[in-house]
DNA sequence: TCTCCTTATCGTCAGTAAGACGATAAACCC
DNA sequence: GGGTTTATCGTCTTACTGACGATAAGGAGA
């Protein structure tokens, strides 16, 4: 390595999703900004000198939402750099997924005209473009969600702390777009080993029969998975 | 953004992995400069200022194993970005992975004294310690291709054009370690819709009776999947 | 209070897939 | 021709899923 190797810089850009009024919902923010001043775009912003990359995220995180110590599942999505992905300049940017349970209202940051939760429906439908490449960052965050929710127990991230298996299962029919069996998946969550929690109290927060509070259990993967249906 | 955004170099490192005399091998190269002088590494390089990271990978692929057109699969893994992963410069290395049929020898390139397959079962003993963060990245693309094998048809990436039953086991058993019954595996595979596709050739490379030869099928993913035993 | 509505939870039954393993087939070696 | 090796097919039992009936336990309103 004798000679000068080419540089770049390096970006965060979050794809962080949350269930508001039913809807699985992305944080976007408006870029006050050119290039793409007016486009909305995922949060993020320059990876530190001396920041590590999960870091980079947490403190983005932290910046867009406003808060800290937000009970949010983070996890890198994959990396990003076509050379003119921004026409500025080289820019690799580093994806991350988070999720959590119903987010509080994001505060516009310095370099962002605002800042709001944005349905994904009105995201994927081809109507309302992206600043750079984030709309397939978007898309691949959705899919590894979706993903994931059939053989982790991701969805518990979209949950507060305790919940109920209606709950639960709203989560995945959220984010899959589909209904599933009730009686059914009250028995796949509920034998899987260690996937839940019971905590002994139940709520009739959702009407109806009272029904048992849970908290997540420790286990990692759900085996067999829950399969999306067909 | 009028401010300065503060600048990494950027690389790719390839976890490159094959079948040979039945082990599942690296590639690794012995490092001929300072840092980890004489240490093995992943082989990789800095991602070149009009390229993609695809593409960079693609060529650095090209250039370790010193052959074009390769038949390799090569996904991106994640990337590392540690503050001083590199204790010269800040360096985020976005890393890959890559799955060839009993690939041929290596060629050293100019940064390295020596360039070699070598068992993995070597280097996850805690012996062997090599340059940088290559281990951690290493040990992530192992578990890659081994949770790969369970849903999709990674395994044929192992193997030549056309293959046997027999043979794929073999890729499956190599890369788990672990025995597999070779009826219910037959019936498995041979059962997988679109998984495998039959020549209508048969072959007695292996011995005993001769079997059918097969290439991979249009299945990208094997549902339900077939699962590493307990 | 009684009925209806809603959600929760338990059970049943049939179909599918997987693990254990017996049996047969088709080559080779001596 | 007998033994060995690998391939391939079949059977049996068990686990899990999807469809769906039945019951439980709350609240809303007549």
């Amino acid at each position: 390595m004798a000679y000068e190797p080419p540089w770049s810089a390096v970006t965060v850009d979050l794809v962080l999703l949350t269930i508001r009024a039913g809807e699985l919902c992305a944080l976007l923010v408006r870029r006050a900004i050119a290039p793409f001043r007016g486009l909305w775009a995922l949060p993020g912003g320059f990876v530190q000198p001396d920041e590590d990359l999960d870091a980079a995220a947490v403190r983005e995180l932290a910046e867009e939402t406003g808060l800290q110590d937000l009970p949010v599942h983070l996890e890198q999505l994959r990396s990003y750099g076509a050379p003119w992905r921004d026409p500025r300049l080289r820019v690799v940017t580093v994806a991350y997924l988070g999720l959590g349970p119903d987010l509080p209202d994001p505060v516009a940051g310095s370099d962002a005209a605002d800042a709001r939760w944005t349905p994904a429906s009105k995201l994927t439908d081809g109507r309302g473009r992206l600043a750079f490449d984030h709309a397939g960052i978007l898309a691949d965050g959705l899919e590894r969600a979706r993903a994931k929710l059939e053989y982790t127990p991701l969805a518990t991230g979209f949950c507060a702390p305790t919940f109920t298996v209606g709950e639960l299962r709203e989560v995945y029919e959220t984010v899959w777009g589909v209904a599933l069996d009730p009686r059914n998946f009250h028995r796949k969550v509920t034998t899987a080993e260690d996937l839940l929690e019971g905590t002994g109290e139940t709520t009739s927060r959702n009407g109806g029969r009272p029904a048992m509070l849970y908290r997540r259990g420790t286990a990692e993967m759900m085996m067999p998975p829950m399969l999306r249906p067909a």
